[in-house]
DNA sequence: AATAGGCCCAACCGCGACGGT
DNA sequence: AACCGTCGCGGTTGGGCCTAT
């Protein structure tokens, strides 16, 4: 129920939009935001429907869309968040920063989809679908001053401790300065303390096990957690795994250089 | 050079969710 | 509780471009 027309087709006008059009929408978001779509054509002085206007600025127009090829690691991100998280694309694009869901829609099914088959011909993970019975092991690195921004998400559904797990772990070496313990660590058991300084604090009640994943080149792989997957205790509400990608995408860009 | 088929991607469509009345 | 308007999402389409024959 509420459906409203997506527009009247009268006089409205629909396919690719022009140089002057675009112009249009991205000066009128630019001064007023876009607090109401349906509004925003008759606004802007354009003769588009609000729908067609969202669709350009969240998928064409937006200032903070990365565009461009995908890189292999973005690609291998999307497949092993579909494996998990099945055609929610706006999940997925919520955890690749910068793509748009329609971006990696597009891209999982003109290549990934057809890269899944050819690699895989049998082997369909179907960890969405049936999600009971089996634990991720990750271990989560907080980042610097990120208490704060994590606190929120703590206080929702979790309050939970991790515990620490051997790393087999690649590692980059390059020092930087940072905070985050010692900052000249070649090794990987210097790095997995790092990592554990830096765990996040999750909810006790509701996480009993151990959260790993490798992490390398600066980020939380989600591309390798897969390959950390222990079948021994059972998450199967969605929430366990938006809240646990949630975590992981913000963490992604804040992890220290070694 | 012509053309058929595949690829890519912007845009559209229809539905459900959600909030306000 | 029912209705209505709006938004966001996932599925699909259509047309331009590329490549192989």
């Amino acid at each position: 129920m509420g459906r409203s027309p997506c527009c009247e087709k009268l006089g409205l006008k629909r396919g690719p939009w022009s140089k002057e059009e675009d112009d249009l929408l991205i000066n009128y978001i630019k001064k007023n935001g876009h607090p109401n779509w349906r509004a925003l054509p008759k606004l802007a002085g354009l003769l588009r429907c609000g729908k067609s206007c969202r669709l350009r600025w969240t998928n064409y127009l937006r200032p903070d869309i990365k565009r461009g090829n995908f890189t292999p690691q973005e690609e291998d991100t999307i497949i092993k968040l579909h494996q998990v998280l099945g055609n929610s694309w706006s999940a997925i694009a919520a955890r690749l920063p910068k793509r748009t869901d329609n971006e990696i829609k597009n891209i999982w099914h003109t290549r990934l989809k057809k890269k899944m088959s050819k690699s895989q011909p049998q082997e369909t993970p179907e960890i969405h679908s049936e999600p009971e019975n089996f634990n991720v092991d990750i271990h989560l690195q907080e980042p610097e001053n990120s208490k704060d921004n994590n606190s929120e998400i703590s206080s929702s559904k979790t309050n939970t401790k991790i515990q620490q797990q051997p790393s087999s772990s690649s590692s980059t070496s390059s020092s930087s300065e940072d905070s985050c313990s010692n900052t000249t660590a070649t090794s990987s058991d210097s790095r997995d303390q790092i990592i554990w300084n830096n765990l996040l604090e999750v909810d006790d009640d509701m996480w009993s096990d151990v959260l790993w994943a490798p992490v390398d080149n600066n980020y939380l792989d989600l591309s390798l957690v897969e390959e950390n997957y222990q079948i021994n205790s059972s998450f199967n509400d969605s929430w366990f795994w938006d809240d646990l990608f949630t975590r992981s995408n913000e963490l992604m860009l804040e992890l220290p250089e070694l």
